[in-house]
DNA sequence: CAGTGGTCTAGACCACTCC
DNA sequence: GAGTGGTCTAGACCACTGC
């Protein structure tokens, strides 16, 4: 022990090259994007319990603080959630990113209470994906694609219309089962019917017409005003596993953005 | 010294009560809630640098680790600002809440370069203000309130129109100079002529009908549709200090959102 | 070069959760 | 009570900035 005394008891590049410690990435850095790899691999599913953050420092040899330092930049990342007391999480599929968040449809109702949407699906068919959203999903030329048709109801009123677009090659299973039976959350039903989690996604919101269909299905005017919400899910590993369509009466869209 | 080797080198709440130490509120979290009350009383300005995080820990007599995380945590509010090298510094106003990020006119002109918006005051009147903006801006009844019309032009052709109240008692310097020196960005004309920092806003979005003149000075159809952007921008303290409502086109509207 | 923030260590105690 | 994450300490070295 005191031959490496001189050394001090901070030697912090003791397993590294001492003078090219961060060129784009400190220790923990490094130590995130390792463990990064391993949750995006697979290595722990969702929902799994990681080692305790000691023993993980052990394991990596490095300070305790090193290691939480790493486990709170995948924590702010969304990969994994810290629940004091329990442990180290790997995150499953998004709560919810509810469409609804984006509309306010007062009704005679006496307002409050967050009335939950029913959803029923009117058509299930594969066919060939268009070709924005065979881009944006990366699907190559003529590879098929689920086309969901949806209507999701509040208080039994018909409020969004959705056509959604699922990679055939993953979502295959939902073939399988009726629609009638998936529930009114999709994410879930991907997540337990076809093993997708859906960890993130990006919504552009841009104003349309409603087509004569769509106007008839929403009970609303011919060329009435439409938002549309346009969707792309993807999973942990980053990959688009869901293009989606979402259209509401343009007069009911609200939405808040905070800026700092 | 050895006298008090039996407490160790770790006698953490020596400051403070030993055994009630998180009720609601860490060490760190008290130190940031300190210095939170400092930058918002406005004992150091906006770009005023604080001194040295070695200093601070002393003055506070706290570890380092401990005034670096409050420190890290005034900083992810946006109070704060660090840079490697030079110090920590309160933060000046938003940069820019750029209107523009919620449009896209395609024009004919070949896209890439972002073109700067220019803006022309159309209005600039002292009346009492609308209900719900009076509401907004916390103004009592009958407070005179600064009103200000303002056309925004990219390429030289109008693009968005802008209807901005301000309260009068703190922006009574607006009244002495002429609008057309103002340049095109008002947030830091605010900061310059009347010592007011907006330092965070929210944007809320509906889509509406322009009216007659509103849809002349932008050069569109009567009754067409357009994107409404209300925002409410507030200073440092969070007081309300904007109440601006910005139409455009709404067939040119596109925004995004990342949901994690 | 001195001064700043950024990284790392080794070890302690605390608060929460569950058995 | 055992195990977990959360807080804190005291001190070291590193990298960036500007004189």
């Amino acid at each position: 022990m005191d031959m490496i005394e001189h050394l001090g008891p901070t030697r912090q590049t003791a397993f590294g090259p001492p003078g090219a410690a961060p060129p784009g990435m400190a220790r923990w850095g490094s130590l995130a994007a390792l463990l990064r790899e391993r949750i995006i691999a697979g290595e722990w599913p969702p929902g799994h319990a990681l080692a305790a953050e000691s023993t993980l420092a052990a394991d990596h040899d490095v300070a305790l603080g090193t290691m939480r330092q790493a486990l709170a930049q995948l924590a702010a990342e969304g990969l994994l959630e810290r629940r004091h007391g329990k442990g180290t999480f790997v995150r499953g599929a998004l709560a919810g990113a509810p469409m609804l968040r984006f509309f306010r449809f007062g009704d005679g109702a006496v307002g409050g209470e967050p009335r939950l949407p029913t959803s029923r699906i009117l058509a299930r068919r594969v066919r060939a994906a268009p070709s924005p959203v065979a881009q944006a999903l990366r699907l190559a030329a003529r590879q098929p694609a689920l086309h969901l048709h949806r209507l999701r109801l509040l208080d039994g009123r018909p409020r969004l219309l959705e056509d959604i677009w699922l990679p055939l090659h993953r979502f295959a299973p939902l073939l399988d089962s009726e629609p009638s039976t998936w529930g009114d959350l999709l994410y879930p039903h991907y997540e337990a019917a076809c093993g997708v989690t859906v960890h993130r996604a990006t919504d552009e919101i841009r104003f349309g017409i409603l087509k004569p269909n769509e106007a008839r299905l929403l009970e609303l005017p011919v060329s009435h005003p439409a938002a549309v919400v346009q969707r792309l899910a993807s999973d942990i590993a980053g990959c688009a596993v869901e293009c989606r369509f979402t259209r509401g009466d343009a007069h009911a869209f609200r939405y808040s953005v905070a800026i700092t």
